[in-house]
DNA sequence: CGTTGTCTTGAGCTGATTCAAGCTCTGTGG
DNA sequence: CCACAGAGCTTGAATCAGCTCAAGACAACG
């Protein structure tokens, strides 16, 4: 890392920073503790990972790897959100996912490459662990070969939802599904802060960043949700945000 | 299994025979041995996990599974071709993903349902097993999970392709795409025959059938293909196609 | 207090959809 | 053997959801 590169994507180009570095984590005070990969170690556990694992945080911007560089790590984010692009020469960007604390990164099992750039979208604090280490701490503890098999279906479910909103939705059934999403990610509060901008909600969606801002505004004059700023978001009436950002949900009456 | 259900999609109604049960697996004469979960283990070991597992077969249209049915069991398709199908009460459906020989589904681990229907799209076979019998084998054979891991992360990547199709990509770059996958699926050869109908096609592409039919005879007509009927594609300029299929594919040059 | 980046809003355009025929197989029954 | 029905596919014409282009609003910042 702490590369300059040219960009393919709208912005001209990168810096990725050097991560301030910090010792061996302290597991006890885990954030994440209990919805990331340790959730499947024993607290007497945790010590012989926490050795093999390094503590690093970033600002806002910063790139943790590239799509297309060697595998080599792996990666808890504790703290913040990441989003996961896929760049084309021509301008055109898509983000594949963003990721929130817990959620883990890289983990190409098997030789590989990432398949995706992991770029912070917000200051992030996250550990890192070298897939080589990683490979012998399932050895010694299965319970963490079945810790990340659960967590690669539930991202796999989160996927597969992407794709169905990709594919099948409108852009106001879109704009809903990812405020519904977003007050899931910031606690399930009405009243949170989106951390990304319109263009990463544009690329995300799958839409411009025009269209979105004017969903945005429409979903306002509806009473549906209010903006205190740009970021702000208050959810009205949830009930009718969520009936429209999921026309597939079927009353199962069998 | 073995239900009727009605249909929320195009079609009225869906019938799910019951398939045709054959006794335990002969792995030694596994068509996909090679390419499956079974890659995991050692000749010497595949008796113990065939013993648990029932070989099936079923013709095109069947269902395996329904989207919300518990997960219960796990498969591994030896032979044919499977779509997985998220339908909208409406009549709108996403085709998630194309299963090929080798390819494993359900498993979703960790108790929970199944997130899509998985139905034959040709005459298939395929190995079953429950999920609790799998889940005792992989502790008995540690190589298992590894290979369960590395599966899932090949799906995941498959999945995050299909996703920046269908957000950045154009009805012309969607088909290309589709007919450059579709070969490899195939088997690699310029020469082959499509499984699965126009309608299927529009369902993974987010098109309509209408325009996958009209970017296919553009695509005759700009002498990139040849169709000898709907279903027998040849293709004649594999460069041009994966270029046009693969506006991503920069030569990085750094 | 100008500059810069981010977001909103408007007007016109366009790629893909919708609607509506018509065509081409395949199988079935007379 | 041909007529006929039905499903699947293609083609054309009109429409529209979302895009492009362009301008302006607003906040943060040096």
């Amino acid at each position: 890392m702490n590369i300059w590169r040219h960009s393919v994507g709208r912005e001209s180009l990168y810096r990725t920073s050097v991560s301030k570095l910090e010792r061996g984590p302290d597991c006890a005070i885990c954030p994440v503790r209990d919805h990331s990969l340790c959730l499947g170690l024993e607290p007497h556990e945790l010590p012989r990972i926490a050795e093999k694992t390094t503590v690093l945080h970033g600002g806002a911007g910063e790139i943790l790897f590239f799509e297309g560089d060697r595998a080599q790590h792996f990666f808890t984010l504790r703290e913040g959100v990441i989003r996961l692009v896929r760049a084309f020469p021509d301008g055109r960007r898509s983000i594949v996912g963003f990721l929130h604390g817990g959620d883990f990164l890289g983990g190409s099992f098997g030789a590989g490459d990432y398949p995706v750039t992991a770029e912070a979208v917000t200051r992030i604090e996250y550990c890192r662990i070298a897939v080589g280490d990683l490979k012998e701490l399932t050895n010694e503890f299965p319970a963490l070969d079945q810790r990340l098999l659960t967590m690669s279906a539930n991202r796999m479910q989160a996927a597969q939802d992407h794709i169905v909103l990709l594919s099948r939705k409108t852009a106001v059934e879109k704009v809903a599904a990812f405020l519904c999403a977003s007050r899931e990610w910031a606690g399930g509060a009405d009243e949170f802060e989106l951390p990304m901008s319109r263009t990463d909600i544009a690329d995300y969606l799958g839409l411009t960043i025009e269209t979105v801002s004017r969903v945005l505004t429409k979903l306002v004059e509806s009473r549906a949700i209010g903006l205190r700023d740009a970021r702000h978001i208050t959810i009205k009436d949830y009930r009718e945000l969520k009936v429209v950002a999921q026309p597939e949900a079927m009353s199962l009456d069998c």
